[in-house]
DNA sequence: TAACTGTTATATTATTTATATAACAGTTTG
DNA sequence: CAAACTGTTATATAAATAATATAACAGTTA
């Protein structure tokens, strides 16, 4: 599985690895049962502290992301909890809208916006139809 | 000028202060030249420090959202300078991708995710067509 | 001139992020 | 079974960030 460390992202580590593994999962990379390399291994690769990895890897139990049990490896969850729905959206629509009009204010206009908004809705419609597969758990 | 302290809001709170400016600077209702509330004032009414206030404005101004002189009071700048646009660009893509996979993760599926954005969309684009006005600073 | 502005300086506190070491407790593998 | 893996807990430390508190300084406005 492949994660890196952004330099120049002014995320902390733990948010970088949190949202690579989300990204993974949401495009289809990382599927329900598939193993997580161990706290170590990637603290390993990356350089940095176990414990580092570990934070990530605890949010996204909190998250529901993954699942992890003392001495077994971390999975990817069999279900995605999708907590309570509206107030999803509603935190969504709070960050879409910051977003754009970020995106505005640094001289980006809503056509250009409309534009890539729609590339990515795109992609995304297509992983997702393909991704109504396969759930385990033991 | 109404801003607020979000508790639930997981963001310090300078980073609130500065979103809430943007997007009243985003959706019109503060204009270029406008000016802002003391860093003293805006303090005593949500009672916090001078210094967290100031904070927020001095990241506004590298922004070039507002300017800031000795003894004058801040307002918003005239020429929104928007810095480097491929670069923008390439920043609010990936953000926007991560909202996305964010939102799917989290049990909206793209067609609502697609209708969310195309309201923010026509909206955003409105105040844009009605913002081209009158820009001054002496 | 007095009452506002932002600015600079210094200090302190709390929280977050990341590292370092070490031992403990389950699971898997040879 | 034993060794080599897993995650877990504990303790300690360092660095950076966020927020507060006071006080004085330096321009601008009324």
């Amino acid at each position: 599985m492949l994660l890196t460390i952004d330099e120049n992202d002014n995320r902390p580590i733990y948010l970088q690895i949190i949202s690579q593994i989300r990204e993974q999962v949401g495009n289809g990379t990382l599927k329900p049962g598939d193993e997580l390399p161990s706290v170590r291994d990637v603290a390993d690769s990356l350089k940095i502290n176990m414990h580092t990895v570990r934070s990530a890897y605890l949010k996204l139990r909190e998250q529901g992301i993954i699942s992890m049990h003392l001495g077994r490896r971390a999975k990817i969850a069999a279900i995605q909890l999708q907590s309570d729905t509206a107030y999803a959206e509603a935190d969504i629509k709070a960050r879409l809208k910051e977003l754009m009009t970020d995106a505005i204010l640094q001289g980006i206009n809503p056509e250009e916006l409309a534009i890539l908004v729609n590339q990515l809705l795109e992609q995304l419609k297509e992983e997702f139809k393909s991704d109504q597969g396969e759930h385990y758990e033991r």
